[in-house]
DNA sequence: CTAGCATTTGAACGATCGTTCATTTAATGT
DNA sequence: ACATTAAATGAACGATCGTTCAAATGCTAG
């Protein structure tokens, strides 16, 4: 994972990845059938494990609209800035999957999008949030927010909790919230 | 580009590159010093391209700083949609520079990032817009905007008039223009 | 038509790629 | 201590990589 986040998984030889766990390239073979499945299951693991953790968070189920959006957007942060590797590859590896296991993830990851579109759609509904298309906000929200991960570092300027609440505000705004 | 944006840099040959323009590899040298160079070139000359399309738009000097900042959107949206294989190198194919060259395009990069920063941060100071922290706005404006890239397509449900008037209100939203 | 220059070819270089497999080494059960 | 199974080696496979270069080809001026 190291490897794939810092070169690129075409740019890692097996010989590469061997020399990491400090074995011969060969013996890689005995735990994957091949390099392309060493990506696949990095990549559907991350996708398994953001579903997963998002439908066994403390779940509050009469919230308000606007809690469950602050709700998403403080789970993707708090999620994804510890994986800053896993969610690289996951966006940048895309083409480099055959397309069946491309398929795979991208139904992963269209699952997860509806989760933030389900919400803008509801608050659009009831007139919370003042949207003009929850599809394209969707987009525009989850690219806002994992593009933290390309500048966040835990030494810098602000904390992960000032972070946290800055974006949070950034989305509510653009969700029309504030009046 | 095509090449480099379909499969990536490194699963590009310069054999198929050369197949590509009709030529045998060998010729390519007659015009690049090295693959790294053609690489280079494409990142660079966008850049290059991006920040002398800022300079020379026409320009009015008296524009609130509302009117800057949907000048900076409108400028954004119409000069990335219709690079969509440069856009996608310049952000994808960064690791694969080599550090010379990677520190010149951050810095073109970083010049670029300015231009909607020195935007918010005036408009912070006038009161124009609610932000915390300018600095974090701006990347998540252009993340925003740049995410752009990997779904908008022509055929799609909306015009890129109507997808840059969304995106402007997400933006002008979250820059804390709404009252 | 030819001399001279520019362009392109195609073979070759050494290196490295993903993957396989006979063989050796290590671990385990009796 | 030995038989058996598991794990790892390291050499080898054919393929492909970026790059070089002598030789062949194409073009232009005289």
């Amino acid at each position: 994972m190291r490897l794939f986040a810092q070169s690129g998984y075409a740019a890692v030889s097996m010989r590469q990845i061997a020399r990491e766990v400090g074995v011969q390239a060969g013996a890689l073979y005995l735990y994957t059938p091949d390099k392309q499945s060493l990506l696949f299951d990095l990549m559907d693991q991350h996708m398994k494990d953001l579903l997963t953790a998002w439908q066994s968070r403390e779940q509050a189920n009469a919230d308000s609209v606007i809690e469950q959006l602050e709700c998403f957007v403080r789970f993707h942060i708090r999620f994804h800035l510890p994986r800053a590797d896993e969610v690289f590859i996951s966006y940048m590896e895309l083409r480099n999957l055959t397309p069946e296991n491309f398929d795979v993830i991208q139904i992963a990851r269209g699952a997860y999008e509806e989760i933030l579109h389900d919400i803008l759609k509801a608050g659009q509904t009831d007139g919370t949030f003042k949207l003009v298309d929850p599809k394209i906000a969707t987009f525009a929200i989850i690219a806002m927010l994992t593009g933290m991960n390309t500048w966040y570092r835990d030494e810098g300027r602000l904390s992960l909790e000032m972070v946290e609440e800055i974006y949070l505000d950034l989305v509510l705004s653009a969700a029309g919230t504030k009046d």
